[in-house]
RNA sequence: GUGCCUAUAGCUCAGCGGAUAGAGCGCUUGCCUACGGAGCAAGAAGUCGGGGGUUCGAAUCCCUCUAGGCACGCCA
């Protein structure tokens, strides 16, 4: 299966250039520069397999759009895959795929296997993604977990597309979070030694701490007794990553670079930073930003001066604090430090996932990019909108604060595995999420991700009776395979542009719709083309085996790129 | 008040400049002596939030209004 192959709207298009080249050669159409044509699979039936509307041209062309398509018609150039080249009013150019190539792509696809589809219009390029990154306070919160899943699964599309992908997860060991941690997981240590603590000064009182000191005291027994709370940090960061790490592989998540905050202060990168930018004449020291009004001075009181950044020439709202009155750098600094690095690291497209509340921050950090002469284009972000868990059609409050969140971990306890990750990537990043509890709890046919697995799993269940029967495809005569199984092969074939889409869009959710899609066309088949039937001749029967092989190969590839599994009995 | 996101079938959501607006669930009516019925077939159900505008053509682009969400720290 040649590349081009695998994604035959571009080849169409490409046809397309030729024909319009060639009619403008020959003086049927004027000359003109060819604007962008949108070749998409058709609707219906009765409009071929793929279509084009070229009533754009008519102004370029200066006819009626009817003639033109006529024209361009006339003159598209042969293709093995191309059946016949029809057109329709207004100006619609349809194309038919030709049967016999069709039918042969069963072979081609089983050849591919698990890597059936996948492109190469990422090859040679590296792309990172950075995801999650949440410090290692408490187990990951749902709230985190759409970022996680969303993250992946365009780490998985670009990787499908034959980039070399980094999944990277950034965070800081040193805040005052981590103190918190810390000095939590002290008090959860003396109280597991028997001491009497009082709750009030927890900062983290979920149960998870209590776990941890359980174990602090199975290792350590009362050693640690008057240590303060830098140990407890340590081991507590340590405990808190192996818990994150093991609820992110439970959802096939596997971050294979850790980026610490720390060391970009290590480094001294933080500063340079600085010092770039105050060089440039973009920071200034001061009490109150540049063009305060008065009352905005009356309120600021006497916080002493600050390093601001002039964030407002490049179209920020208001300029940015970088260094605080006390000297400490706010999370600013080290975030466009944490970009830059990126940036020269070489990738070719850096992919930040982040919620709503960090879009103002990353705008922030985007222009200090700007600032140091960098190209911020390179960096592309995928806001993923807010998680609301119902129950009960009501509206569930998480807090991670006080030990009654809802983690991913429930979530996957509660459900499975592939239902968070279908549930949290069929639908668009930018819509806000409602996730049901309770009809996540049911595990019903209600929730999709049953019915595309199914799909997978009468694949299989043939292949058992068929090994059983004796019944081999050995020698298949794919002509034999009907209209029904041409279907579901058009279907497949839309998977290399659902790819190049949701690769160059950004946009994972499309690979889940086309999940959908697919088993939707398989199960009709499913029920009507029988293998194993006394009245299917042998023949037939051996032609129908192997197209099933081939569409379960297409079944398990997308739910692989989902992340999700294909089993083979459910 | 300002910025960003959202508003499409009873519900959850796709579609984001092209031919009669789609899917799943739910609802109605049929289909089990055939490889797993977690299935299939048929059907009902929509002034694409309201109003202007651009275009040969608008759910899609622009303006505006309404409703909901998220942000607007010398927090991280």
């Amino acid at each position: 299966m040649r590349d081009t192959l695998k994604l035959l709207p571009n080849e169409l298009t490409g046809m397309l250039h030729e024909a319009i080249r060639s009619a403008q050669a020959d003086a049927s159409l004027p000359a003109f520069d060819i604007p962008a044509l949108d070749v998409r699979p058709s609707k219906r039936a009765d409009q071929g397999d793929f279509s084009v509307a070229v009533m754009a041209l008519s102004k370029l062309a200066r006819g009626n759009p009817l003639d033109i398509a006529q024209k361009i018609a006339a003159h598209m150039p042969a293709a093995e895959f191309l059946a016949a080249t029809e057109v329709a009013p207004p100006g619609y150019i349809n194309f038919r795929v030709n049967p016999v190539w069709l039918k042969a792509q069963v072979n081609a696809i089983i050849a591919e296997g698990d890597q059936v589809f996948q492109l190469e219009t990422g090859q040679g390029k590296r792309a990172q993604v950075e995801f999650v990154s949440a410090n290692p306070t408490a187990p990951l919160h749902i709230g985190r977990s759409r970022g996680a899943i969303v993250g992946d699964a365009v780490a998985r599309v670009l990787e499908a597309t034959g980039y070399e992908v980094q999944r990277e997860y950034y965070f800081n060991n040193a805040g005052v979070q981590m103190t918190n941690l810390g000095k939590s997981l002290r008090l959860r240590y003396l109280q597991a030694l028997g001491d009497p603590i009082d709750e009030n000064e927890l900062t983290y009182q979920g149960e998870y701490l209590k776990d941890i000191a359980t174990k602090l005291v199975s290792e350590r027994g009362d050693a640690l007794r008057d240590s303060d709370w830098k140990p407890f940090k340590e081991y507590a960061e340590t405990e808190m990553f192996e818990i994150i790490k093991t609820t992110l592989k439970r959802v096939d998540i596997l971050h294979n670079q850790f980026f610490n905050e720390n060391s970009l202060y290590d480094s001294g990168a933080v500063w340079d930073v600085l010092k770039e930018l105050e060089q440039k004449g973009y920071t200034y020291k001061a009490s109150v930003p540049e063009d305060a009004d008065a009352e905005e001075r009356a309120d600021a009181g006497d916080k002493g001066e600050a390093i601001w950044f002039r964030s407002t020439q490049f179209g920020d709202a208001k300029d940015r604090v970088l260094v605080k009155a006390n000297g400490d750098p706010t999370y600013t600094l080290p975030d466009i430090a944490y970009h830059k690095d990126k940036i020269e690291r070489g990738f070719d497209i850096c992919v930040n996932i982040l919620g709503a509340d960090h879009y103002v921050q990353h705008q922030v950090v985007r222009h200090g990019v700007t600032a140091l002469g960098l190209d911020a284009s390179k960096i592309h972000v995928i806001i993923v909108q807010i998680v609301h868990l119902l129950r009960g059609g009501e509206k569930v409050k998480m807090s991670s604060r006080k030990g009654d969140f809802e983690t991913l971990d429930d979530l996957i306890d509660q459900t499975s595995a592939d239902a968070v990750r279908y549930g949290l990537l069929a639908r668009t990043s930018d819509s806000h999420l409602n996730f049901d509890l309770d009809l996540a709890v049911k595990q019903t046919n209600e929730n999709p991700v049953y019915y595309i697995q199914y799909a997978h799993v009468r694949c299989a269940g043939i292949f058992r009776e068929a090994a059983l029967r004796g019944v081999t495809d050995d020698g298949a005569d794919l002509n034999l395979l009907g209209d029904a199984e041409m279907a579901f092969l058009r279907k497949a074939l839309e998977l290399g542009e659902v790819l190049e889409l949701a690769a160059s869009h950004l946009e994972p959710h499309r690979v889940a719709f086309y999940a959908l899609e697919l088993a939707n066309t398989f199960h009709p088949i499913f029920d009507n083309v029988r293998v194993l039937h006394s009245e299917v001749p042998p023949e037939v029967a051996k032609a129908r085996l192997r197209f099933y092989r081939a569409a379960q190969v297409i079944l398990k590839r997308v739910l692989r790129l989902m992340g999700m599994t294909a089993p083979e009995v459910m």
